[in-house]
DNA sequence: GTAATTGCAAACCGTTTGCAAACCG
DNA sequence: CGGTTTGCAAACGGTTTGCAATTAC
């Protein structure tokens, strides 16, 4: 279940106005100004993303309000620092993100073949960061888990490769 | 406890030369040639480094015997598939990476402050991961645990900053 | 009006690659 | 010897940055 896309239906995850708003009083009360490119980065990211990089973001833009690519980047920032964006994972030498905003956390399962990313939520993962924390002496901010293997779709069609291969 | 030092004296964990035979046999069967720069890379990097970068890499073979690093990152992959290393994180943009020859699965802890990395096994972290794969009709083939947080250290010198600050 | 922001193009920087010389087997 | 591997320097590709023109407030 889960694929990188449903979501707007699922309740209190979708309410773009409520995101964006969250991210235009993150920018008022830091003295950042609310610039339409802003907006229209924060909109595109917060109506259609679940995942996704700096490539794909930029092309979805050029065709209703072109930007740059740099304040692409410049903005970024700004999104995570509000807490509406959170970067997910580098691959292929580029980061990815995904939405923040009132999601609740989880955790990523990648396929090797097809390069899909699901979701799932593991409730006891949170003990552990709290328990290794502790035992530790660390005080913990947070964590990330990623299993990686072959989806269901993927299984079938790659196939076995028994051996050691490679 | 575990920083990124020590290992030589734990048993079954320190055995340079079964390391380095295994890479040697890696690349035997596998139509690669021994080359002395494969070897002084290979021996630094099981000697030494349990966490490391290539740019400390070459900093340190440089006063031994110097080797470019166009051929530090022709190795390493050779040695990622002999298995007697892994690539463990990005970090800054770059890659950094730890021997895993004959050592336990294990995970991270990070100090967001002095960015040291410890380390922990936490046994129930492979159900989870059987678990959720089963759940999703996944064929799992690893996983990645990390926490990030302050280390015992780190939490007094920084001090609370409790607000919300980035 | 004035400081912040944008777009452009150049700079960065870790990593990869083409090629001639050096080397393993 | 013959095919690999090395070192060098140039190429790559994602991200950052300097700067003049534009824009938010």
């Amino acid at each position: 279940m889960s694929v990188t896309k449903p979501s707007q239906e699922k309740p209190g995850c979708g309410d773009l106005s409520k995101e964006l708003g969250a991210f235009r009083t993150y920018l008022k009360s830091n003295g950042y100004r609310v610039t339409r490119e802003r907006e229209a980065i924060a909109e595109a990211i917060l109506r259609n993303h679940e995942h996704f990089d700096v490539d794909e973001l930029f092309m979805e833009l050029r065709s209703r309000k072109p930007i740059s690519k740099a304040s692409i980047y410049r903005a970024i920032p700004l999104m995570i620092k509000s807490g509406v964006l959170t970067e997910v994972y580098m691959e292929d030498g580029h980061m990815h993100y995904e939405k923040a905003y009132g999601r609740e956390h989880h955790s990523h399962l990648r396929c090797l073949n097809c390069r899909r990313i699901f979701e799932f939520s593991a409730p006891e993962l949170a003990q552990v960061e709290k328990r290794i924390a502790r035992q530790e002496g660390f005080k913990s901010l947070g964590h990330k888990f990623e299993i990686w293997g072959l989806c269901s779709n993927c299984q079938g069609q790659i196939a076995p490769a028994k051996g050691g291969g490679s």
